[in-house]
DNA sequence: CGGTGTCGGTGACAAAGTCACGCAAGAGGC
DNA sequence: GCCTCTTGCGTGACTTTGTCACCGACACCG
C-alpha cells in the first residue's frame, strides 16, 4: 500500500463482467478515475450511518450484507463475492426512507471505488457496463425473494442444515459460534443450540466450542433439500 | 378499447417521472413505440410461467406483487401504484434462477408496454429515464428490506394492525377475508382469526363476514407503531 | 492459579403455525 | 319461503419457534 492509501493493480478492469468487454480507451480512463482501497476484515463497508457517495466493486474478498432489528437480532441477507458490485450502496444513496442494512467485510477486502459521476457516465455510455449493473440489481432482488421465502415459510432445521453446508464449502468443519449461526438465519441463539443438539444426537454433526464438524454431509443435504 | 386491443391516451408520457422530463421529440417517439393495454382485475401480470419480454409502466390501477411458498402459503411483497414501473419484470427477464413471485392486477389496470429494445435505447440515451429506473429498483430493494425485517422480527398483531390501517386508507372498513389478510402477511388463516378475535374483544375492530370495521384507528395506530 | 469474559446448556413459558373438525352466513335453485 | 352448497370463520389440541432467566464450562490472561 502506498502512502496515500492507494494501491496499483495492473488491470482490474479484467476482473469484472461489466468492464472486461469495454474498449481499451474506456478502460484506461476508468483506471485513472478509480481508486483502489483495502478494507480490513470486520470493517463496516456501508450502513445507515455510513452512506458512501461512491460505488464499490469487489476486487477481492467477501462482504456480508445483513440487517439488524430494533431488538438487536440480525439476519444475513446475502454475500457479495469478488467480481461483483455492491448495488445496495447505490440503493442507499437514493433511499430517502430509513433502512438498517449494513455491509461488513467478512475477509480482508480489496475494492475498486468509483466516484458517482464516473459511474453515471459509464452507465450512460457503455452498454456492457449497464448490463452488468442491471444484472447485479436483479440478482440482489432475486436473493431477497429467497430470503423472504426462507424466513416466512422455511423450517429452521432445514435452513440451518442448508447454511452449514454453504458455510463449510468443501471443508468438513464450520468455525462459528451458535450466536453467529443465529445471526445468519435471523433467529435466537437458544434455537440454534437446540437444533444443533438434535443434529448431534442424530450423528449429523459433532460440536466443540466455536466449531461444528459436519459428520454426515449427505444426510444434511437430504435434510436441506426436504424443503 | 379499439379492435386490436390498443388504446390511445393523449399523452401518457406526462404521467411518469422518468418520461415527463424528456424532450418532446423523444416523447413522441415513445408514444409511437409503446402500446397501451388494459388488464382486467385479477389477471396475472407476470409470474414464473409468464415472463413478459416487455417493460411495464403502470398508467392506472394497482398491481400486487406476492410470493407463494411450496406449501401454498402466500405473502405480499409490495404494491406497484400508478406512475411507477414494475421492475421485477426486468429482474425476471434476467434471472436464470428460479423464483416464485407473481404480479396480480388488484384493480383494472391500464399500463404502458414498452418493447425491450426501446427500453434499452431509452435507458442508454436519456438521463432522466435512467434515474427513474434506478430509483424504481432501489425502492423495491428497500421495500424488500422492510418485508424481511417484518417477517423475521415483527409480531403479527403489530403487523396486522399496520396492514389493516394501510388497506383501509381513509375508509373505516376493510373488505377482506381472514384468508386474504393471512396472505398479506404470509401467515395462516387461524392466526389472523385469533388476533382479530382479540382485537374485537378489545374494541379495536368489529367483524362481519368478509369485512372488518376499524372502530378505534388511533389505538390500532398506537399498536402498529409499538414496533 | 484465580479472574473474567465468552460460549453453550437448560427449563419454563409465550407466541406463532399446524391439524382436524364443525358450525354458520350468505348465494342460488326450487 | 326452504334446501343445499359453498365459503368464511371459530375452536381445541398439539408442534415448532422465540423469549427469559440463570448457570456452568471453557479459554485466555495476568
Amino acid at each position: 500500500m502506498s502512502a496515500d492509501g492507494a494501491i496499483r493493480i495492473e488491470d482490474w478492469t479484467e476482473r469484472f463482467q461489466g468492464t472486461r468487454a469495454l474498449p481499451r480507451v474506456v478502460r484506461d480512463r476508468l483506471i485513472r478515475a478509480a481508486r483502489i482501497v483495502r478494507i480490513g476484515k470486520g470493517t463496516q463497508v456501508f450502513g445507515p450511518d455510513n452512506v458512501p457517495d461512491q460505488l464499490f466493486f469487489l476486487y477481492d474478498g467477501r462482504i456480508r450484507v445483513s440487517q439488524t432489528s430494533e431488538g438487536g437480532r440480525e439476519i444475513v441477507l446475502y454475500r457479495v463475492e469478488a467480481g461483483d458490485s455492491c448495488v445496495l450502496t447505490t440503493a442507499c444513496m437514493l433511499a430517502e426512507e430509513a433502512y438498517n442494512a449494513e455491509g461488513i467485510a467478512e475477509t480482508d477486502v480489496t475494492a475498486v471505488v468509483l466516484p458517482k459521476p464516473d459511474f453515471d457516465r459509464l452507465v450512460a455510455e457503455e452498454e456492457p457496463f449497464r448490463k452488468f449493473v442491471f444484472d447485479a440489481y436483479s440478482r440482489r432482488l432475486i436473493d431477497m425473494l429467497r430470503v423472504v421465502d426462507d424466513v416466512a415459510f422455511g423450517r429452521i432445521d432445514v435452513r440451518l442444515a442448508e447454511r452449514l453446508l454453504a458455510l463449510a464449502g468443501d471443508m468438513k468443519e464450520v468455525a462459528a459460534t451458535h450466536q453467529d449461526l443465529a445471526s445468519e438465519l435471523g433467529t435466537a441463539r437458544e434455537v440454534i443450540s437446540r437444533v444443533l443438539a438434535d443434529f448431534q444426537k442424530r450423528g449429523l454433526v459433532q460440536q466443540s466450542r466455536g466449531r461444528i464438524k459436519l459428520m454426515d454431509k449427505p444426510a444434511l443435504r437430504a435434510l436441506a433439500e426436504s424443503a
